[in-house]
DNA sequence: TTAGGGTTAG
């Protein structure tokens, strides 16, 4: 019992309930009503019939037996204390009856004590009773303050139920700065977020000045720089820019506007932060895959004594995964044991394993997982399909179904790719088809995007053209170019000009088509539509982007590119490529002259494809590593014929592992054959 | 005494 509402703090309560025989009389048919058996009334009632009847029924019936023995006498104040009680308690239902009796007999609490109410009904989810709470405050006359209707509006709002707490604010005779915010903070989140800003500047213009949690609210409804930069000067006018609430929020908008720039300034300008300031420029780094920056900006943290939590290491991951930094990645997993149970961090753990290329490692943290959620899920699904093995991505998509989680658009996107990547036609076609009735899920146009993926690696490219026609949105340069390299594969001049000219209408500087179309009209011996292209790409000042490829040696990233000379081992480098080139060549390797034609920057020679990013890195790897250890790498172009053979037979001959991600999956080289199955 | 910031899959 809280002492303190045993007074009464509402005076006025002695003029609306007198706690005399009439008014303690009153309750009894109440209770009558609340089912107690009528012996229990009778004033002979032991006392340990009362204690029985304390631990087992409800508020009702235990103050009706204290009044009947005669042991006590419950005035309002007891009433109310005992209301009070039960709200702290958390004890919802108690509390459900006894604010029924006191509706009944126009007893109020006091505003504390609603809230508290109220707060249990948020926790539990417990619209009707809040529904109800919100009918008594109102009732009879009673002028709840505006904190209490601040609260109710806020109930309204965690009940997602925004409709109601417009009407409610609307209705209120006088809002502060806690009332505007909320409502503010709730159309941030919702998808009505311009009408947050509208609520900004009416709140402006009723001359109730916003205070830090507006503006961390505020910010996220931000759409664009130029809101945002409005909003910023807003926060600068009035003295609340170095408030670490809305500076974090400053700094996540601005990330996640693309505008790290800024983010950096607001991040630069901060005296004393705390961990969420540095988690919100970390995040904001690896969300737009400056892995580098977000890995940097994490050691500075560390140097200032800050120690990482769950949101920090997710990041960490994420940076990553960016990079494919599986050692760095196998580091931050020792310190994301002491967050085990956090499924967010934990799925980022997942991912990171899988776009390492480590599948072992991977599935290891699936399976250890205890919660597991869409994402989770989704993330196996795609990593096994990304890395090659399709059948294991539809056997966990089976087990996810049975396990009675929900796929989404994204796990059912994982399903096609894995389909696609496997020459699995029907597979593909049956999910694509069905997807609609079997998961409530509209198919969009990556699922399109799929479809036409698969349909042109299996060489029906009449039927993949077919379906772009009968897309219901409109096609966009992805699936265009996915048609185009499906020409490629199967020699389709006219539809691959056809693609090729619609890409270039939405993206007319894409030097990835002009290449593709290039190496097609190359493939078919038809020089002048090759040198017309070439002509067109130089007179457009279209550059290929140069290939890269990276590689993590004890902590270090190495980068390589094609005829880059400035690496300091490049001598030993070479020596290496040249004693290996030499020894594959005996075992029958040909080096496929016409992948050079895919590099239209460098020389035209077997030099140049001897000297493709990824055969430099490689070779790094073998000199840099033990033996038998993996070699992984990363590039930023999709890998060419040439450089897979060459990785296939280096495995073999080598008897070690070799894995290449590129941009779209992953190839794990072992004994002379790829898990790509040579389809990619 | 009510309102606010950072983390995961294509």
């Amino acid at each position: 019992m809280c002492g303190r509402f045993w007074n009464i703090q509402f005076p006025f309560l002695h003029s609306r309930f007198k706690t005399n025989w009439y008014s303690i009389m009153k309750p009894i048919s109440i209770f009558n009503f609340h089912g107690m058996p009528s012996q229990i009334f009778e004033p002979l009632v032991s006392l340990s019939l009362l204690r029985i009847h304390l631990q087992r029924s409800s508020f009702c019936s235990a103050a009706a037996m204290e009044w009947r023995i005669g042991l006590n006498i419950p005035s309002a104040n007891q009433l109310i204390n005992a209301f009070s009680s039960y709200c702290y308690q958390r004890d919802l239902d108690k509390a459900m009856k006894a604010l029924d009796f006191m509706q009944k007999h126009r007893i109020w609490a006091d505003s504390v004590t609603y809230a508290e109410l109220i707060k249990c009904c948020i926790a539990r989810g417990a619209i009707i009773q809040g529904k109800q709470v919100h009918q008594h405050v109102f009732s009879n006359g009673y002028e709840p303050k505006t904190f209490l209707i601040n609260t109710l509006v806020n109930m309204y709002v965690k009940f997602n139920m925004l409709d109601e707490a417009q009407a409610l604010f609307d209705q209120m005779p006088e809002r502060n700065v806690v009332s505007w915010t909320t409502m503010i903070a709730a159309y941030s989140n919702s998808e009505f977020s311009q009408k947050a800003l509208e609520m900004l500047i009416q709140m402006l213009r009723d001359g109730v000045r916003p205070n830090m949690y507006t503006y961390s609210s505020v910010l996220r409804a931000c759409k664009g720089s130029c809101n945002l930069a409005q909003v910023h000067c807003s926060i600068i006018k009035v003295g609340l820019e170095s408030d670490v609430f809305v500076r974090s929020a400053l700094i996540d908008i601005y990330s996640k506007w693309g505008e790290l720039q800024a983010a950096l300034c607001v991040f630069n300008e901060m005296v004393t932060g705390d961990l969420v300031v540095w988690n919100s420029i970390i995040g904001g780094f690896a969300q737009n895959s400056d892995g580098d920056e977000a890995l940097n900006l994490f050691k500075r943290m560390k140097s200032f004594g800050f120690c990482a939590d769950q949101s920090t290491l997710t990041s960490v991951l994420r940076a990553c995964t960016s990079l494919a930094l599986l050692e760095l990645g196998r580091q931050v997993h020792v310190h994301v044991i002491k967050f085990d149970q956090d499924l967010v961090l934990n799925n980022a753990l997942l991912d990171m394993y899988c776009k390492c290329g480590s599948l072992h490692d991977a599935n290891c943290t699936f399976n250890r997982m205890v919660e597991k959620d869409v994402i989770s899920w989704s993330t196996m699904i795609i990593g096994f399909a990304q890395n090659g093995y399709s059948r294991k991505a539809l056997e966990l998509f089976k087990a996810m179904r049975v396990s009675g989680t929900k796929p989404n658009y994204i796990t059912i996107l994982g399903v096609m790719f894995a389909c696609s990547h496997a020459g699995l036609v029907e597979d593909g076609q049956y999910y694509f088809r069905s997807m609609k009735k079997l998961f409530g899920i509209d198919p969009g146009r990556e699922h399109y995007g799929c479809m036409v993926d698969l349909l042109g690696r299996a060489g029906k490219l009449e039927e993949a053209m077919k379906l772009i026609h009968e897309m219901d949105c409109e096609p966009d340069a992805v699936i265009w170019r996915t048609l185009l390299g499906a020409c490629g594969v199967h020699r389709n001049m006219d539809l691959a000009e056809c693609a090729a000219k619609q890409i270039l209408k939405l993206d007319p500087d894409d030097a990835g088509t002009y290449i593709l179309l290039s190496n097609i009209y190359a493939n078919s011996q038809r020089w002048k539509d090759v040198a017309q292209v070439r002509g067109s790409m130089r007179d457009g000042g279209i550059k290929k982007e140069p290939g890269c490829s990276w590689i993590e040696i004890n902590k270090q990233i190495h980068a390589f590119i094609l005829g880059d000379k400035s690496h300091p081992q490049i001598d030993e480098i070479s020596s290496k490529l040249n004693q290996v080139i030499w020894r594959l060549k005996e075992m029958g390797y040909v080096p496929d002259t016409n992948f050079v034609l895919q590099d239209l920057e460098g020389e035209q020679s077997e030099s140049s494809l001897l000297y493709h990013s990824e055969k430099l890195a490689i070779m790094f790897g073998m000199v840099s590593l033990p033996k038998k250890k993996t070699i992984r790498i990363r590039k930023n172009l999709r890998i060419c014929g040439d450089c897979h053979v060459f990785a296939k037979l280096l495995a073999k001959m080598e008897n070690r592992c070799i894995v290449i991600r590129d941009p779209i999956r992953y190839h794990h080289f072992h004994d002379g054959a790829c898990s790509c199955g040579d389809y990619w």
